[in-house]
DNA sequence: CATTATGTTGCGAAA
DNA sequence: GTTTCGCAACATAAT
């Protein structure tokens, strides 16, 4: 039994006893690989391994009563768990021929008010629903049909899945910077006041600030919303290890995965996979793509409600009367930016430079020429 | 060994 | 309005 599609020593064996480092290297050493059936368990428990008591209600995950949680005080609970709910909402998309076959990742929105792509993750991550059975579903889907294609299908998200466990299961030290050897050593800095107020959605940029607010209200955030507040906290903005982002991700995320987590922070961050750093998310241009008015601001990010769409991505620059009027000033209301993102990136391009410069001379030093 | 093609998902100014 | 280029050159895999 295992928790994905392919068995990643073997892909780690066939590769030489190196991890793949590019998703299209592991693509093709798992080409060939004839994915086997999954194993279909219909019978209950049989009742030679019933214990004793196996009727009785001792045995029964504790209700959030016991644990000490009022209910009544929880938001909705938009991701119920367990197997029903999964294979439930793995059947609702499967149902979706066309939209499968049309997805792209790339071009789905990481603002919409109802999710844009299947929220599967929590399901997936928590052993509720087989990778292997979503492999075959999807095939099963695509087959015969016109499809988009890895890296950016559906089936290609799930390749990324394999992508990262294979890269995780394979790497001493993944979840860490010092001694993980495909993490370049980046000299990040410290600041409590900066992690903080990037947690509780308080940076002053009201995108970012949505963004963290939905993690912590619903435990899940699209993709590209990760990437957003990934790269703010890390490379883009703040200059904040990515180690910190991914313990606030732990804690806050229905998905939670050891692999995924760190692997993705590493690409956000341009530690690992992904090495074009001068590509930095805008907190202000990036979210108006995809929604222009902020409707997605609006629902997360209350107190700016009344803004006009045009001060809505970039609220200190409405004029006090205006922003009176919208019931919010800035530095009151809602905090100021705690960086000014048109600076700052700038000089994060030239410190990754730099970081990048001294990794390639410690590669150097390690391996002189023979 | 050197060279080259490729890479899920940026942005903003210039042409 | 659409395409191209700068950021300043990235790493990896293939040849
Ligand atoms: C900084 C950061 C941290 C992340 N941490 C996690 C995490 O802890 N757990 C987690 O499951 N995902 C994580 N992801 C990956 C990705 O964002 C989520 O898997 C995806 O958004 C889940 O939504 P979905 O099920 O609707 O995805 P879909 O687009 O519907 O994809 C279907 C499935 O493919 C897999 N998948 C999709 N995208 C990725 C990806 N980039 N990498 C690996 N597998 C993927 C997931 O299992 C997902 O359920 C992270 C991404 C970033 C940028």
């Amino acid at each position: 039994m295992q928790h994905t599609v392919y068995d990643f020593n073997s892909v780690v064996k066939k590769n030489n006893g190196s991890i793949p480092l590019t998703y299209q290297k592991f693509l093709s050493l798992v080409s060939d690989v004839q994915v086997k059936d999954i194993i279909q368990i219909s019978k209950g428990v049989s009742d030679e391994c019933k214990a004793s008591d196996y009727d009785s209600q001792g045995y029964d995950i504790p209700s959030l009563e016991e644990f000490g949680v009022n209910e009544s005080e929880l938001s909705e609970c938009k991701y119920p768990g367990g197997e029903s709910e999964g294979l439930k909402r793995l059947d609702v998309y499967m149902a979706k021929k066309q939209w499968v076959c049309n997805f792209e990742k790339p071009k789905s929105s990481p603002n919409s008010i109802e999710p844009s792509t299947t929220v599967l993750s929590p399901y997936i991550s928590h052993g509720c629903l087989s990778a292997k059975l979503f492999y075959h579903k999807l095939k099963q889907v695509e087959n015969g049909s016109k499809h988009t294609l890895p890296p950016v299908s559906l089936m290609g998200q799930l390749m990324w899945r394999e992508f990262y466990y294979t890269a995780g299961s394979g790497t001493e030290n993944f979840d860490k910077m010092v001694g993980n050897s495909v993490c370049t050593q980046i000299p990040w800095k410290k600041n409590d006041a900066h992690l903080k107020a990037w947690a509780e959605g308080k940076t002053g940029y009201p995108f970012v600030d949505a963004i963290m607010r939905q993690l912590k209200q619903e435990g899940w955030i699209h993709h590209l919303a990760r990437h957003m507040v990934a790269c703010f906290l890390t490379r883009g903005d703040l200059w904040i290890s990515w180690e910190e982002g991914a313990k606030v991700f732990e804690d806050f995320l229905l998905d939670y995965d050891w692999s995924l987590n760190a692997g993705n922070w590493m690409w956000l961050s341009a530690s690992a996979f992904f090495y074009k750093y001068y590509r930095v998310y805008s907190p202000v241009a990036f979210g108006k793509k995809t929604d222009k008015d902020g409707l997605y601001i609006r629902k997360y990010v209350p107190e700016l409600k009344k803004y006009p769409s045009e001060f809505i991505y970039e609220p200190w620059k409405a004029p006090k009367g205006v922003q009176k009027t919208a019931g919010c000033v800035i530095g009151e209301g809602y905090p100021n930016r705690i960086v000014d993102h048109d600076k700052v990136h700038k000089d994060n391009i030239q410190k990754m430079n730099s970081a990048y410069k001294v990794n390639k001379e410690k590669k150097a030093m390690k391996r002189p020429r023979q």
